[in-house]
DNA sequence: ACGATGTCTTTGTCCGACAAGCAGACAAAC
DNA sequence: GTTTGTCTGCTTGTCGGACAAAGACATCGT
């Protein structure tokens, strides 16, 4: 596998080197990346016009466009309207997408994801019952009185579910352990719909963990918002062990549809 | 995101039609997107080459190589030797790369790192402890041996650090928290070894809990292992406060230097 | 001063072209 | 028969130029 005898020292002169045969536009690529990400040029700053990059680079414009692209997919490029482009800072619900997409591909099992979740939202739990804010119990107490409302509507009610832990997360205060939790959220929502659409019980006891979530989390009581995201996660474990599936058989490929459709 | 209101059926000739202002070579990148999600083209199938995309969708050449910038740099396709097209499946690696380039970016605390480390950590140590195997004994073991060995040479006992989590990682048999994990790791490797650079105690305290944490993984005394690991999570902590930085400041952006030269 | 106008600039898309590298076929040498 | 060298397509990487559309900008008339 390593290409090129060595380059036989004969006569000394051995400047063969083992080819260095990068594209010129993952060059470009690689440049605009290292002016963003060492901070040379600070998000929401211009990146010059693809003719100044022609000039500065020296390389087609055709391969400037193709350097750009790269990082456009990124996130580390945004296009303002007018479609000007200016440097940027990835977003997270664009990487939480491509990592749930990754999921899928490699075709994790809901055991995986569940045993994520549990891990990490026990911890976010715990922080948000340490942090959370006025203003964000608010937003919570408004989820839930729209839960009670809804349940009898899968759907919403899936769809109000991730909100719920997505607000939760935020009142922790932690982007890492907030872009960990998300992924696992996404994929999971379309089995929570599935899980609702089949058991009302599920609904009522989502609710109501939901509602003793809210009580811990308004007495700060880290304790027991811990132990009831705990029996919470457990009871979406039961619910999905009592649909007939195995935790171990690798998540839909239905998710993806789900995944993609939000870019 | 192709919304905009419907073309309000005024007088009948409504034929304004939403503007679909998506430029062609994100569509081109949308469908071959969709094509390998979905599954219709397996990792490893070969994409057709530029020339019969450039037939398929009916854009010209140059469009159609843009489109493929979009996906390459998310690892959806990959290039053999001869740069052929292939399907892939983005390697987890990569992905990490990335998050962590968005947490320098974000310039998230150092805080917010150990929080994740300390939940997802202890997490995987447990199901590590549970799930093991002898050749993953076999590899941490060796992985000791040469941290005592480099106890002086802060870079490789870095080096080393980041390996024997690695492996613990593997050894918990779930991708979902081993890539949850992964960007943390990466991110606090430099500090890690700026950590052992100045303090030898560290280095010492790093190689202990590394022999108590494998004790009890051959053990598979789950209880044990958790309480070491909790501990070498909170050395690491004092360690770097000892060293006089506040945990709440921003990783700072020599990481990414580091980050970015892994590709 | 303000709005309408036309012009300039920039991007998206297309066309055509050529060099280099890879794959396979084919002929020559052992 | 196997190996080697060569040749010919095919494909990609790069280049140059071109044009339409749409935003940005300057100008002009009131």
């Amino acid at each position: 596998m390593d290409t090129l005898p060595p380059p036989q020292d004969t006569d000394g002169r051995d400047e063969i080197e083992p080819i260095n045969a990068t594209p010129a536009y993952k060059l470009v690529a690689a440049a605009l990346e290292r002016l963003i990400v060492s901070g040379k040029v600070k998000p929401g700053e211009a990146i010059g016009t693809e003719a100044e990059l022609v000039k500065k680079f020296g390389v087609n414009r055709s391969t400037v466009r193709e350097g750009i692209r790269l990082l456009e997919q990124g996130g580390l490029i945004r296009r303002d309207s007018s479609r000007r482009l200016y440097a940027s800072v990835p977003r997270y619900d664009r990487l939480a997408c491509r990592i749930s997409r990754a999921f899928v591909l490699h075709e994790v099992s809901f055991r995986e994801l569940w045993e994520s979740m549990t891990a990490i939202e026990t911890a976010v739990v715990e922080l948000a019952a340490e942090r959370i804010t006025p203003d964000l119990l608010g937003e919570l107490d408004l989820n839930l009185k729209k839960t009670a409302r809804m349940i009898d509507s899968p759907a919403d009610l899936a769809q109000l579910d991730v909100e719920f832990h997505a607000i939760v997360s935020k009142a922790a205060g932690n982007r890492v352990l907030q872009l960990a939790r998300e992924p696992s959220n996404l994929l999971l929502h379309p089995s929570d719909e599935m899980l609702f659409k089949i058991s009302p019980i599920a609904a009522q006891r989502n609710l109501k963990a939901h509602a003793a979530l809210l009580d811990a989390l308004h007495k700060h009581d880290k304790a027991e918002a811990v132990l009831w995201m705990r029996r919470h996660l457990n009871d979406w474990k039961k619910a999905f062990e009592l649909l007939g599936k195995s935790l171990d058989e690798p998540i839909d490929r239905i998710c993806a549809d789900h995944i993609l459709e939000m870019q």
